[in-house]
DNA sequence: CTCTGTGTCATAGCAGACTATGACAGCATG
DNA sequence: CATGCTGTCATAGTCTGCTATGACACAGAG
């Protein structure tokens, strides 16, 4: 699969999983009608506990993102890409503002934190094409 | 004081305050040599718990940012301003590096997640300023 | 029907962060 | 010296996230 969590991240797993999730959605990773993984699969991929997988995916489908199937497991909803697509620009947006206004008031001007993301932007391309390579 | 955290921000509460010292004493906010404010004062006005405040304040000064004077309370160390300089920015750094790693993870291009930082921009600047203004 | 896979629920336990208190030794000020 | 400030330490309790396990009903494949 194509999710990977990290521990100490902050946020916590669950958190992890139902945004990227999402963002797999909106990517047209996980197309609707599409089967997503099994908690059971999920779990051992990620070396994760199965219920924390199950709490993601609970809140998924509260979210209307996920259907249950009865005996199948859970798919991605008809509607999910059009709602997926417009709630990812506001997740990423909420976390950018966090990080743009702590760097603001660590006593970076706003040039020299465009220079930083300047920087950094080589690198996470390199990286985002070594993981689209390594499907 | 010019410090703020937040209880649900993914960042524990001692570590926010360890951070926003540092960039205190970055910004000069915090001259080398005088007083950081009480643990007491500070966890009365962050309205937080006292012990907190001490755990923020005993790594400070296991990283050499504040040094102990007996009896009178943690002074900012001659040799933090630098220090912090320079950590400063690898904060920052590590923060932007995990936020424009996820962004483009939710599909977003370069260009867009460009977009959203212009647009975010103004309003931390706006944000600031009022801060400064408050004081 | 049996077996296997699916999600779901319930329980118990652990660790980390935070809170709530109380107590101590040291220095400065009056 | 006495009071009040400082940091520091210790203990106990709460809450949240995560783990560990076991059990259940349901559906498809053989």
């Amino acid at each position: 699969m194509f999710l990977h969590v990290d521990p100490d991240s902050g946020l916590a797993i669950y958190d992890q999983i139902v945004r990227q999730i999402k963002f797999a959605v909106a990517t047209g990773a996980l197309p609707p009608g599409e089967m997503a993984p099994s908690v059971r699969e999920l779990a051992r991929e990620l070396a994760v506990n199965l219920n924390t997988v199950s709490k993601a995916y609970q809140q998924l489908q509260v979210e209307g993102v996920l259907e249950s199937v009865r005996g199948m497991g859970l798919a991605v909803a008809s509607g999910a890409l059009k709602q997926c697509r417009a709630e990812r620009v506001k997740l990423v947006q909420e976390r950018l503002r966090e990080v743009l206004w702590e760097a603001r008031q660590s006593g970076l001007d706003g040039d020299e934190i465009q220079k930083l993301i300047a920087a950094e932007m080589p690198a996470i391309d390199k990286k985002l094409a070594s993981k689209l390579k390594g499907k």
